[in-house]
DNA sequence: GATATAAATTGGAACGGTCCAAATTCTGTG
DNA sequence: CACAGAATTTGGACCGTTCCAATTTATATC
C-alpha cells in the first residue's frame, strides 16, 4: 500500500513531463486549434500516462462560469416530474453539463435554501419548477442574481421569464368536450386544493366547456383534493356519496386519476363502464393501469428536453427576450373513457 | 438598468467595508470561535448589506474537498430508484451536501463518463447503483481515485466496499414459502434476463424454497424477461401459453409484476383469484395497483437514507473497514396473493 | 506597571486552472 | 538569405477562498 499523501497531478506536472509550458497544456486540454497537432498528441499522451484529472473547480474559479446546472423539482413522488428530469438530464449531459438536483417536497423554505446553495455553487443556470405557493417575484429575484433561469410546468402569475409547460386550459377543455361528445352530461371535476395559475387554468377549462355546451355544473361535482393517489380516492368517495352521482370524472392529473381507479376497483366498479375517468399528464404508468387510463398527453420527458435546450439557448444569449414553449395536450383514449 | 459588468463581491470587499482583514472575514463566515462575537456581528452585517455570495468554487479549490456528492442511478423509470434518490437527497441535504445526479439508463459508457465527470467536479464522494454489467473491479477503481464510495442495491461479485441493499435471496425465498404455504405447487418465476449477483440471488431463493418443499420446478415456469412492465406482460403471455399453467407467479420486481397485472386484466382475468402474483420492492405505487399488489417491502427510501449516512460516516473515516447494511424484505400481503 | 499568557487578528502564500500580451519559431517570397 | 507575416508557444497575473505562522491586543497575576 503506497499510502503517501499524493498531491494531485496538475497541468504543471504535465508541462514539465512533456517539456512544454503550462499554457500550452491548458490550450491542449481545451482542444485549441492554436496548438500544433504533434504537440497536442504528446501532451495528451503524458497526461494520460500521469493519470491527470482535470480540475473543474480551478477552471471555474478562473473563468467565472461552471458546467453545473441546477434542477429543482418539487414532487419526485409524481412520475411526471421524474420523466421531466430524465429529459432535462439527457439534453444537458449531451452538451457537457452536469445536473445538480434538488427536491423541495413542495416546501418553500427548502426551495429558497436550495436556490441559494446553487448560486454559491456558481451554477451556470437553473431549471425550476416552483413550489406551488412561490412568491410571484421569484423569477425576477433569481434574474437579479444574474442566474439564467427556465421555469417549467408551473407558471406564476408573473410571466416575464423563459417558460416551458403545457396548455392546461386547452387540455382540460378538450377532455371535457370529449366527454360531452360521448353523451355525458353529469361530469365531475376533481381539482387541486389551493390557488395558483395552473389550478385556475384547469378549472376554467372545465367550466368553459360546460358553459359552451349549456350544461349546468352542479357545484357539488367540482371538488378539490390534495394532489396524490389518496386525494383521488378521497375525491371519488365524496362524489359517490352524493345522491346524484356523476357519470364521468375529470381529474387534475394522473396521480389523482390513479387513486380514483383504485378506489373504483376496490368498490367492485369498473372504470370506463360504471364511471368514465380522464387524467392529465400521461405519465408512463398511465398505459399500465387497470384499466388503462384515458388521459391528456403532455410528454413530460419532451418538456424536459425543451427546457434543457431553452436554458442552453439562454446561456448563449443572456439578454434576449423571454421565450415560451407551450405544449398542446393530446387526448389519449384508452379504456377509462 | 444598471448594466455595468459587476465584479462580484468578495471577502475582500467585506473586509474593507467592515474594516477588518480578509482572514477575519473568512473566519467569521465559517463561524470560527476564534472571532470575538462583536466583530462577527459587524462582519455578517456588512456581508448581508453588500449582498455577498459565498464562492464555494474558490473554497473548494483551496482546501481540496467539496460539498458535492455524486449520485448515480440507472433506471429512473423504475420508481424504486426514485424513492431511493429521495432518501439519499434528504439526508445529504440535511448535512450540507448537495447532490450531483446522474442517470445512466443502464449504459456502461454513460456510467464511465459520469464517474469521470464527478471526479473532475471534485465530488466528496459517490453513491452508486452500478449498471448491471459493470466490471467487477469498478469499486476498486473508484477507490483508487481516493473517492469515497457507497454502492447501493446492486452488489457485484466482488464485495469489498461499503454497501446498502436488501437480502434478495431471503426475500424471494420468503415469498415462495408463503405461496407454498397457501397450497400453491405450480409456481412460476419471472426473473431478469442476464447474469448478475442479484439476479442469481433471487432465482436461487426461489429454487431453494421449492427444493426444500420437495416441489419439482418445471423449467418452463422459470423464465427471464427484460425488467419493465412490458417484460412482465410478455412473461405472463409466455406462461399462459403453456399447456400446464402455473397457479402463482413470483416476479423479479414490482415493475414486472405490474406488467403481469396489466396483462391479466386485459385478458379478463383477476390477479389473486385466477392467478396469484407477488412482486418485489414495494414501490409506492404497489399499494394502488388494481388489485393492490402483494410484494416484498424493502423500503427504498430508507435504503437511500442509510446509504447517505453510510457515505457521511465514510467521509469522516476514510480508512475504516467496509461496512454493509442489508435490509430484510418483509412480505406485504395485499390482494394479489 | 511590568510581565506572562490567552484571545483576536492579520498578511501572504497557496490551490490549479485560464487569460492575455509578448516572445519565439515557422513559412513563403523576393 | 533577409524579412514580413502567420503559426505556435510562453510567462505571469489573476480568480476568491483557506491555511499558517506571526503579530497585535486584551486579560490576569504579582
Amino acid at each position: 500500500m503506497n499510502k503517501t499523501i499524493q498531491r494531485s497531478i496538475t497541468i504543471r506536472d504535465i508541462a514539465q513531463a512533456a517539456d512544454v509550458s503550462k499554457s500550452t497544456v491548458s490550450l491542449v486540454l481545451k482542444n485549441s486549434p492554436l496548438i500544433k497537432p504533434a504537440t497536442a498528441m504528446k501532451v495528451w499522451a503524458t497526461a494520460r500516462q500521469l493519470g491527470y484529472v482535470y480540475n473543474r473547480n480551478a477552471a471555474n474559479l478562473r473563468h467565472g462560469r461552471s458546467n453545473i446546472v441546477g434542477v429543482v423539482v418539487n414532487d419526485l413522488a409524481n412520475p411526471f416530474f421524474v420523466e421531466l428530469l430524465i429529459g432535462v438530464e439527457r439534453v444537458l449531459n449531451e452538451f457537457g453539463f452536469v445536473v445538480l438536483m434538488a427536491h423541495t417536497a413542495e416546501n418553500l423554505t427548502v426551495q429558497n435554501n436550495v436556490l441559494v446553495s446553487m448560486r454559491e455553487q456558481n451554477a451556470a443556470g437553473i431549471i425550476l419548477c416552483p413550489v406551488y405557493d412561490s412568491p410571484d417575484d421569484l423569477p425576477a429575484r433569481i434574474g437579479q442574481w444574474d442566474l439564467p433561469l427556465v421555469v417549467v410546468i408551473r407558471r406564476l402569475w408573473d410571466m416575464n421569464y423563459d417558460f416551458v409547460g403545457s396548455d392546461n386550459h386547452a387540455g382540460i377543455y378538450r377532455a371535457a368536450r370529449y366527454l360531452i361528445s360521448k353523451g355525458h352530461r353529469k361530469i365531475a371535476y376533481i381539482g387541486r386544493q389551493g390557488r395558483s395559475y395552473i389550478t385556475e387554468q384547469r378549472r376554467s377549462g372545465f367550466l368553459k366547456a360546460m358553459r359552451e355546451c349549456g350544461i349546468d355544473v352542479d357545484e357539488k361535482w367540482v371538488i378539490d383534493v390534495p394532489v396524490s393517489t389518496d386525494g383521488g380516492r378521497q375525491g371519488l368517495r365524496t362524489l359517490l356519496s352524493l345522491d346524484d352521482r356523476p357519470s364521468a370524472v375529470l381529474c387534475y392529473n394522473d396521480r389523482v386519476a390513479i387513486g380514483v381507479l383504485n378506489e373504483l376497483d376496490r368498490l367492485g366498479l369498473r372504470a370506463g363502464r360504471d364511471l368514465s375517468v380522464i387524467g392529465f399528464d400521461d405519465i408512463a404508468e398511465a398505459a399500465h393501469t387497470n384499466p388503462p387510463l384515458t388521459t391528456l398527453a403532455v410528454t413530460p420527458e419532451l418538456q424536459g428536453e425543451l427546457a434543457g435546450k431553452m436554458l442552453l439557448k439562454r446561456l448563449d444569449n443572456p439578454s434576449g427576450a423571454p421565450d415560451t414553449t407551450i405544449i398542446d395536450p393530446v387526448l389519449v383514449v384508452r379504456a377509462t373513457a
